[in-house]
DNA sequence: ATGAAAGCGCTAACAC
DNA sequence: GTGTTAGCGCTTTCAT
């Protein structure tokens, strides 16, 4: 249970403290044959340096953390897949919060990821609250979301994601498209491009717009509900640009349950929808290259390359129907 | 960008680092005077105490390592998202590894683990080479695995799931009824279980088990192509029992695909397929359920109490049909 | 009620 | 090529 220290190793290969460091870190001038010694007794106590001590000396502590909703999410649970297989290839560990979109959790997190000495924070929560992060004076990087002005965002072509899949519908022969988001006000600028994809590409067909905002945060039987009262009182529907997949499968449900025929196309894409959903239509975002955009912007921040400050990253979305 | 010290709120409240620390820690007396004082010092260079630092005084960390294959997966990205909330809930952070069942990966994370000083680990693969648990020395709670004697595992009643599976097929009229797992000998006794509640219920009805391994970790469309084959090669079968929801699901696919009509029942019963699958038939295991023993279990264990040493905790699992 | 000093495990600066 | 020393931010004796 007692983990040993520096000290221990120096004991028992008969040298001091500071070439042991030197072995490990590979640095100065040690000959062979002390090096050999080192490593014997390294193994043979299976020690292992103390990180945070390191951390202590005003080194990096290679933590980033990553404030997210929930892993139970297809979507979110890929994308931290990603970040965490990323960054770990940089050296980079990872502390995960679940915020659920509470947003005092959200604040505690960020304190308590702060008193870790964490090197940088990636957040794809969307709460309103967003003082912490501007005085954080922190390396951040935000997904589909802005925090403040200098702070880098990645995020997907939502305006193209919402003209693609109103084009789908309408490609399908459908007259009556709504669409079901999530708007939060000036919160959620990315979900309001992805609304004037939808309401730009009714304009060329001289189509007029139908916006449902049901929230994203509601638990699934009061959002069937509300899916259940849009249907019943808009008999015209026949088709629906929901902005989630696990929104959009519930529709479809909804829309089996109640008898009615409506074109249905979801957004995000993640590979698990895909998979084992393979005939919902979605627009999909690509995951992977923007936990990789992510990554990129908050090292070079990490690494006080400033360049990356106020850059909005767009990753391009692709419509997949028909699979 | 400059993170504040101790001793920084100290001189600016005009006392000394000790009594500061007095005051965050809540020990000894302190005058109503001081306390004010330094609270507004803090406040106003929005102090955060660094909590590696204390961990060097020989402290807890109060982080738990969370090794599991991925966040990207409906069962796992649940229990992650429960033993997360619980963790934060009694005060701990968690740091997220996601070997993808890489045994080489995953014992670079142990030991990454282990120099960040974490307090324990909960493990969730499925890898042979267990050796580094048994050489880590450290509190450890494994779901679903055995990894050595005396560490603490929690799972679902296996055998009763495998049972209730088969119970349902042969229910539904199925007499061919065949089990798809992911078998790895000694090193899976669970799903030995399983396998036997399967047996042992078609024992009862005087039918023969036939039983196929499909190794868990194949991509998708390797799985797709053993399916096919085992269902070509056996036009008798009439019902499936599948280790996991997700290789359900996939059957499914292939059964349609291939125009069989074959009863089809699952394994894992997480939220996202429990809702968004409703037509899967599945044997449910209780996340939450199992995500605070596992955390119950490891800090009893970090707090010096070995009561949990060996302990094999089984939460009841429950049928899931017709819904 | 408060301070001074030592030390946690490590590294860097400066000897020798 | 190796050792000595000081110090990272904090807590904990032991004084006062």
């Amino acid at each position: 249970m007692k983990r040993y220290t520096l000290e221990d190793v120096a004991k028992l290969a008969g040298v001091t403290s500071t070439t042991v460091s030197r072995v490990i870190n590979n640095r100065g001038n040690i000959s062979d044959k002390t090096r050999k010694k080192v490593y014997a007794a390294m193994e043979s106590l299976n020690y292992r340096p103390n990180a945070l001590a390191r951390t202590l000396l005003g080194k990096q502590s290679f933590i980033v953390g990553l404030i997210f909703p929930t892993t139970n999410h297809p979507f979110y649970g890929e994308i931290i897949y990603y970040l965490e297989k990323i960054l770990s290839e940089f050296g980079y560990k990872v502390m995960i919060c679940n915020s659920m979109n509470d947003s005092k959790k959200e604040q505690d997190f960020v304190q308590m990821l702060l008193a870790n000495q964490v090197d940088g924070l990636i957040v794809g929560t969307h709460n309103t609250d967003i003082e912490i992060y501007k005085k954080a004076n922190l390396p951040i990087v935000s997904i589909d979301r802005i925090l403040s002005e200098n702070i880098p965002v990645v995020s997907s072509d939502n305006y193209q994601g919402g003209f693609l899949a109103t084009e789908y519908l309408y490609d399908k022969g459908a007259r009556h498209i709504v669409h079901i988001n999530s708007l939060r006000a000036d919160e959620a600028p990315y979900s309001y491009e992805r609304r004037q994809g939808y309401i730009d590409f009714l304009t060329t067909k001289a189509l007029s717009p139908s916006i449902f905002e049901v929230d994203y945060e509601l638990s699934f039987d009061v959002k069937k509900n509300i899916l259940i009262g849009i249907l019943e009182l808009n008999k015209a529907i026949d088709a629906m640009f929901i902005a989630d997949d696990l929104t959009a499968l519930l529709t479809r449900q909804v829309c089996q349950m109640l008898n009615r025929d409506v074109n249905i196309i979801g957004y995000d894409g993640s590979e698990l929808i895909i998979k084992y959903y393979p005939d919902l239509a979605t627009i999909q975002q690509p995951i992977e290259e923007m936990s990789s955009e992510a990554v990129k912007l908050l090292i070079r921040e990490i690494n006080q390359d400033f360049t990356s400050q106020g850059v909005k990253v767009k990753c391009p979305v692709q419509l997949l129907a028909n699979r």
